[in-house]
DNA sequence: GTTTTTGCAAATGATTTGCATGGAT
DNA sequence: ATCCATGCAAATCATTTGCAAAAAC
């Protein structure tokens, strides 16, 4: 699998073991559904504890190979794609949606502020909610 | 003191009562700093329960008179201010700033979603922080 | 064999809830 | 007098930590 090939580089470039939970989280987050909580992952790997499933997940977002997303406030969501974009979350069914960017969100920062990372958070509610709330 | 008119009328309005815990939170959170959380009111009054302070941050935002701002899973925060503005949150002091709207953020939503609010959040570091960091 | 990772269980921090008492209307 | 709001304590939820055992190198 080309995620593991991925992966394994990043780790052994740091000098971190390739293990088992880290392959199997990887593989998760890289495939299919593209906003992953915590929970997700340990329904998808029962076997794995909460403790190593946060910290592997802090060892990828270190490794650039996911990023944390904010949610407003409930539990952390974890997005496989590390490029700028920003989300749009339905208040109703809590599904995220990709919003691409065309340009980047710059107000006017403080002076002197160096910003790092930006991001734009929409909360609505959605086709699908709107259709049979 | 006219923020307690304020408050007093929305809620009268909807048929709750005036009581000293609202007044007192109402009183604090409208005046000076801006961004306050739970414990910053709790620090304040400290004989205020913390669910009392929370139930009655619940209501003013639904009232409202403050608005729950995303701080990417800290504690929450509470804004007196209630029109369109995002923020800058300084990653080492935790220093939050605001930031003015010129125009806004519309990225391309998904076909359908009716956005409710949106807000744009920076995270970096401050001026302070950069000299003395 | 040495060092890193893992799992477990307990700890933490933020917030919420149930319920009896106190307060506002 | 009635019903809402408060305080207390316990519960919950998400996440972190300490430490001994297991796995990777």
């Amino acid at each position: 699998m080309q995620s593991d090939q991925v992966l394994t580089e990043a780790l052994r470039a740091r000098g971190q073991r390739v293990t088992l939970p880290r392959l199997a989280v990887h593989r998760f987050v890289s495939r299919a559904p593209q906003h992953v909580t915590a929970d997700d992952i340990h329904e998808e790997f029962p076997s794995l504890s909460f403790a190593t499933i946060y910290s592997t997940l802090d060892l990828f977002e270190q490794l650039g190979l996911v990023r944390r997303v904010s949610t407003l406030g409930g539990s952390a969501v974890y997005d496989s794609r590390v490029d700028a974009h920003d989300h749009a979350t339905c208040r109703v069914c809590g599904r995220m949606f990709d919003l691409e960017r065309d340009e980047l969100p710059a107000p006017a920062l403080p002076r002197g502020f160096k910003a790092e990372r930006a991001q734009v958070e929409v909360v609505g509610v959605c086709a699908d909610c709107r259709r049979s709330g």
